[in-house]
DNA sequence: CAGGTCTTTGACGAAATCTTGACGCAGACC
DNA sequence: GGTCTGCGTCAAGATTTCGTCAAAGACCTG
């Protein structure tokens, strides 16, 4: 059970010394670590390195924890971890409730907090979708981060993969522009919505045999779009 | 937040004490409870009363809780909350790694246990299969935000299908022009009564099998619009 | 710092949707 | 019968939203 090889692991703490003892713990147990130290770098880095789990201290220098759990559930369903030096009922409640997965109060042992790590990780790996999407022709495979049409292997830009990647998770479903663009580029969505489609358009030149008659990215006018899925 | 109605717990725990705390304290929440007092007890209960979640106190008389997690965990994936009067580290990694989904030490806070009941809900329910409304031949999917009319998926404008899915929500029931018109463009409803009837007209070209002569969309003269449930 | 790729922004035509007005129809009422 | 009112349909602008091209800016990499 132990050696989760290369599960990615965000760690939030504005102290130098709690970092780096969880950063040594966790990569004694082969985990890969990310880490920030204000609540705004940790809403980037979710964004950008996009880990599998976060460990979020309560106490942080400009957004508060329990705030920054509240904004990613926005978008979010990533596990959340809290740590607290505080045993105070009431913010492990509002925590909780905000969105987290789990709250930790210090000083703990890292024996439990190895624990409920796994705890979380298992429950990722359960509803973990396969490792492979297909639907007629295309075919994305997530461990590898390729995709192909009818065979031939296509190269896409980081943005076009992680776009298609985010329709291909909730295949069949209308995605809002809104939804898309917080996954893709995080809390600013006023700036423009007009980015969105510019990178749907090139995505659909790679992968739709006619790009004017699109197949696999519908846009449902108005909403959003929708990776459509091949009928049975 | 609260009053999540209905939901079965089962709370195993072999002082009486303790249980009828809890009972009471689940109970308040609205929350269905039964009791079992030995492990084996626990284990035919899940069978037998099918509850939603476990709390399981870890020192019983017979088969101590760790056991009892383990001999679930080979067919059920029933959320599982441990209870404990020692604060062993030890007991929590084997707990949690026997398929504990949380672990808490007594003394607690009600106001914990329940908001730690309440993320393993949360968890479930978010897996829980998608509100679909279903009415004849009329189908409507909420979370794929899809319609489909005896099958056949149907592509509706934004207007169309919040119109739709107002009806649907309070399907059965009358709603008045004014109600829909608040719903769909917010206060001003003098404008244009009009406005509603071609988007009615437009709605029913494309779900009613004979739009001259409507199944779904009833209109209720005078007074607004419903839509007809099919009977049982 | 030169060359490449990738991302972002701007502009513009095309498409879809929304809104409004005109008209027909049916029943209620005089 | 005439007229009024509420409802449904159609079609033509007006408006908003989309898709594409191209150029400018940012970011690597050597």
């Amino acid at each position: 059970m132990p050696d989760e090889t290369g599960l990615r692991i965000l760690v939030v703490d504005d102290e130098l010394a709690v970092r780096r003892f969880l950063r040594t713990a966790l990569q004694a147990n082969s985990y890969t670590v990310f880490e920030a130290h204000t609540g705004e770098e940790a809403l980037a880095e979710v964004v950008g390195k996009r880990p599998d789990l976060v460990i979020l201290d309560i106490g942080l220098p400009d957004i508060d924890g329990v705030e920054v759990t509240r904004r990613l559930r926005e978008w979010s369903e990533i596990p959340i971890l809290i740590l607290s030096v505080h045993d105070q009922e009431k913010d492990k409640i509002s925590a909780l409730d905000a969105g987290a997965d789990d709250y930790l109060t210090k000083p703990f042992g890292v024996g439990e907090l190895l624990a409920r790590l796994r705890v979380a990780i298992r429950r990722i790996s359960r509803q973990a979708s396969e490792p492979v999407f297909e639907t007629g022709g295309l075919r994305l495979d997530f461990s590898m981060r390729t995709v192909s049409v009818d065979g031939a292997e296509v190269s896409l830009t980081p943005t076009e993969y992680d776009l298609l990647r985010i329709l291909a998770q909730d295949a069949g479903k209308v995605l809002t522009h809104r939804q898309i663009f917080r996954a893709l580029w995080g809390e600013s969505y006023q700036t423009e919505a007009h980015l969105l489609r510019v990178n749907i358009s090139n995505l659909r030149k790679k992968i739709e045999p006619d790009s004017t008659r699109p197949v696999y990215i519908i846009t449902e006018p108005g909403v959003g779009y929708r990776l459509r899925v091949a009928d049975a």
